[in-house]
DNA sequence: TAACATTAGTTGCACATGCAACTAATGTTA
DNA sequence: TAACATTAGTTGCATGTGCAACTAATGTTA
């Protein structure tokens, strides 16, 4: 009673494994963030690094650089801001804006993650060559153009 | 005051484009299910596909395909069961196992879905040769490799 | 058989998420 | 300037998630 036609096409199209890989991925990462004893979600740990690479953003911008909703990047902010990781700070020029800091605290958990991402990618691509990789990111980067360029998500 | 080498090393590195690609076709693909008024989120299309490939799983063995945890899997089964797509049916010889089935209104569903799934396919894979296609697969498969080789996850 | 261990499933808790409705501040325009 | 529109951020609500603790049923073993 299977419909073998679309289980085919399922399987050879690239989504599930996406979806399933991506989920992975997460999970192990999730997981050595905890074995290494840092209080921090991979959510938390992506803002870490937006604000790394650019301190001061305000909440729009790393939403936006997160792609996240507003409202899911509140919220991880007060989390974040809870434990002193972050603080923010309402501009001057407009008072309806919030920017964002890393605390030292934010930026000395920072630090701790390196080794946890150097793990995470040293064992997701292990026995993968460059140009396999290289061409696996071509085919993402095709892939969110496709989405990107019929909508503006979020 | 940036790290010039962990930005570029993790730019280089696939995580990132796995996390943010496979974000962007969830958020799609959920999008569309709303937009055929299909009262139902991505996470149960996926059990909804799985009982129709087999009918009479139980939470265990759908967990496990789903990779998802028990308590997860059972919850998203509770609201499924209000919905009536599924059924649960106490085992007689294990009275601990519930199996479980499509209704006939779960079966109407699921076939309401295909055209969705067809046109997220066609989205992601437009632009993308047969080869591309099947080479990203290959490493997406290889890196799961990686992770379930090292620990039984879930 | 009685005591203990294991297993399937549920529930409490904390977290993350998007949407819609809301507030407060700013911008626009009649 | 007063009226309206837009914008940044927050909050209520419903969803999904894993872990740990729990119950009920089954399996194991002294």
């Amino acid at each position: 009673m299977k419909s073998k036609e679309l289980t085919v096409d399922f399987e050879k199209s690239i989504g599930p494994w996406l979806g399933k890989t991506s989920k992975m991925v997460d999970y192990h990462l999730q997981e050595e963030l905890q074995r290494h004893g840092l209080d921090l979600s991979k959510e938390q740990m992506i803002v870490l690094k937006k604000l790394h690479e650019e301190d001061g953003l305000n909440q729009n911008e790393l939403a936006f650089l997160t792609f996240r909703d507003k409202s899911s990047l509140a919220r991880l902010l007060s989390k974040m801001e809870k434990k002193e990781y972050i603080s923010r700070k309402q501009s001057k020029e407009d008072k309806r804006v919030n920017e964002v800091f890393l605390t030292d605290e934010g930026k000395k958990i920072f630090q701790k993650t390196r080794p946890v991402i150097k793990h995470i990618m040293n064992t997701m691509e292990k026995n993968l060559s460059n140009e396999e990789i290289h061409q696996a990111i071509r085919v993402l980067r095709k892939i969110q153009f496709n989405f990107t360029s019929k909508t503006t998500v979020l």
